[in-house]
DNA sequence: GAGGCGATTGGCT
DNA sequence: GCCAATCGCCTCG
């Protein structure tokens, strides 16, 4: 089990750090392929221009999870680094309840159940709810990665300020990524 | 108080 | 490749 003092560390290397960690809501999930790095200091960033009423639980303690919607009916989870930091858990690989992400998500390629960050959080059964939850207590429960992974760095997905930093981190070799690695447009087929 | 827009996805052309 | 869905948050007046 990671305690905080993983996450409150330099936002770039918790990202990379947590490529190859499982994470798991209620036993289904597995582990995290593809990752993107949020601090204060970004443009990018929701929490760039200070404290809100959604970026709250990025500025309270590390080791949370940040849950927001996105375009109004997708939700998105980060893992909180404290003072604003965060990690975009962008995509996993279906390890664990895959029947039941399916289930959730409709009939599709199991490379889609988890492959972008709202796809991954309706696939775990994860909304507001979640928001502010700590990781280390139930209903998450998060496991150490087995061996040191090799990592891919490129530019985050879908933003538009800040968009040539290298804060995207994938996998190599993952079939269960958003997009390919170092790509800079969405993937088209799905 | 109003208007614009998004750390997305899926469907249609 | 383009665009709609859908609504809360944020900015500005």
């Amino acid at each position: 089990m990671l305690d905080h003092t993983f996450f409150e560390r330099d936002v770039e290397q918790v990202a990379r750090d947590l490529i190859g960690v499982s994470i798991f809501v209620c036993d289904v999930g597995g582990a995290i392929v593809e990752t993107e790095a949020y601090d204060p200091g970004d443009p990018a960033a929701h929490t760039f221009r200070g404290p809100t009423r959604r970026n709250a639980s990025m500025f309270g303690p590390a080791a949370r999870a940040y849950v927001y919607r996105s375009h109004g009916l997708h939700w998105c989870m980060n893992v909180t680094c404290g003072h604003g930091a965060g990690v975009l858990i962008r995509a996993i690989t279906p390890d664990a309840g895959v029947a039941v992400m399916r289930a959730r998500r409709g009939a599709v390629d199991d490379r889609l159940l988890c492959a972008g960050p709202g796809r991954l959080c309706q696939a775990l059964g994860i909304d507001g709810r979640f928001d502010g939850l700590p990781l280390d207590q139930p209903p998450f429960t998060i496991g150490l990665r087995e061996a040191e992974p090799t990592i891919t760095a490129g530019p985050r997905i879908g933003i538009s300020v800040a968009v040539e930093l290298p804060r995207r981190f994938c996998l190599d070799g993952s079939r269960f990524l958003s997009r390919p690695a170092g790509a800079r447009r969405p993937r088209r087929s799905a």
